[in-house]
DNA sequence: AAAAATGGCAACCGCTTATTT
DNA sequence: GAAATAAGCGGTTGCCATTTT
């Protein structure tokens, strides 16, 4: 429901004055002053960050330009072949669950993985079924159990395998909570605790293995063997990362709406907690429960896991 | 060249959930 | 425990650019 920039919403009061509220698109200055206060201030409540960062607009709003838009840490740019197969895959499992999909997709958003799927995936694999004239296809809504003939995965066959796994091979996992196969990389939107998407695991990426037979489900392949002990993410190498990135410039120079490039492009990472120089990481601590076999359960947390890696095109 | 159709995506709305008072 | 507030989420809309007719 966009609607023009000249469109406004309710009041809000700044100094007691009535301030009217904008709506719509979001103005190079307005972006500014958002990241400004985001950089200086770090997340706080979001409706006084809207009034302190003398924004009109509500908290909410501002909220989903950070999230959405003006986050250093999102990747943007075409979606990768590897990372279109990887929501397909998610999907099928989670549904519409966007936040969680996209919360396996390091620098992507819920609104862009789910603007994505409906523009670009659902089709492609309208036309793939059409093709192949599947009987199992249709609106893709629901987690369905082909998605365009690819994966063959099916939620109970998923947590069938768990349990086998849990029975026979499954390790004692580290910090005893749930399997993951497609873990959250990161409490994304956790400002205070540091995350280098970019630099997300890498071992072997995706296609070689990764889907077939749920390979990545195989214990010898993924490590269900026991050994889940790769780092947290905050840990992990970052090619450069150089708090240097702390200024407004490099990030209107990296962020696509000033040139069309990329926040953190492939080649450069950052750790918002660096950048925001605070240093407490607060999602390792995230709920380890070990509990039912269930789907959630099974999207839940886990520790780090060899995963894929990225690529903006 | 102009109009219409289509696609992509930013941003809003309303609902739900979590947290605070 | 209830109410108020904030945050999170998914669905939807509508603008703009591009493509097609």
């Amino acid at each position: 429901m966009r609607k023009p920039d000249r469109d406004m919403g309710k009041d809000m009061r700044v100094n007691n004055k009535k301030m009217k509220l904008r709506k719509g698109l979001w103005s190079p200055e307005e972006d500014e002053k958002l990241i400004k206060y985001m950089l200086n201030k770090g997340q706080g409540c979001w409706s006084d960050i809207a009034r302190n960062a003398g924004l009109q607009r509500c908290g909410k709003s501002c909220r989903l330009r950070w999230i959405n838009y003006l986050r250093p840490d999102l990747k943007r740019g075409a979606f990768s072949p590897q990372e279109e197969e990887f929501i397909i895959h998610l999907h099928s499992i989670l549904g519409n669950r966007w936040s969680q999909i996209a919360a396996r997709l390091p620098g992507r958003t819920d609104n862009e993985v789910k603007n994505f799927w409906n523009s670009t995936v659902k089709k492609r694999l309208k036309n793939k079924t059409s093709v192949s004239s599947s009987p199992n296809n249709n609106d893709s809504s629901e987690p369905r159990d082909v998605v365009g003939g690819i994966f063959p995965v099916h939620e109970h066959d998923v947590m069938a395998l768990f349990k086998d796994s849990s029975s026979t091979s499954m390790p004692p996992m580290a910090t005893g909570n749930q399997f993951d196969p497609f873990p959250p990389l990161n409490n994304r939107y956790d400002m205070t605790g540091a995350f280098d998407v970019p630099t997300c695991i890498t071992q072997g990426g995706m296609g070689e293995g990764f889907w077939g037979d749920y390979g990545i489900l195989e214990p010898g392949k993924i490590g269900l063997e026991g050994d889940f002990s790769l780092p947290p993410l905050e840990s992990r190498s970052i090619e450069d990362n150089n708090a240097a990135n702390n200024s407004i410039d490099n990030m209107k120079r990296n962020n696509n709406h000033y040139n069309n490039t990329c926040f953190s492009n492939t080649d450069q990472s950052f750790k918002v907690g660096d950048m925001f120089g605070l240093e407490n990481h607060q999602w390792q601590g995230e709920n380890l429960r070990m509990g039912e076999w269930d789907l959630e359960g099974l999207m839940d947390n886990i520790s780090s896991f060899p995963f894929l890696q990225f690529q903006v095109e």
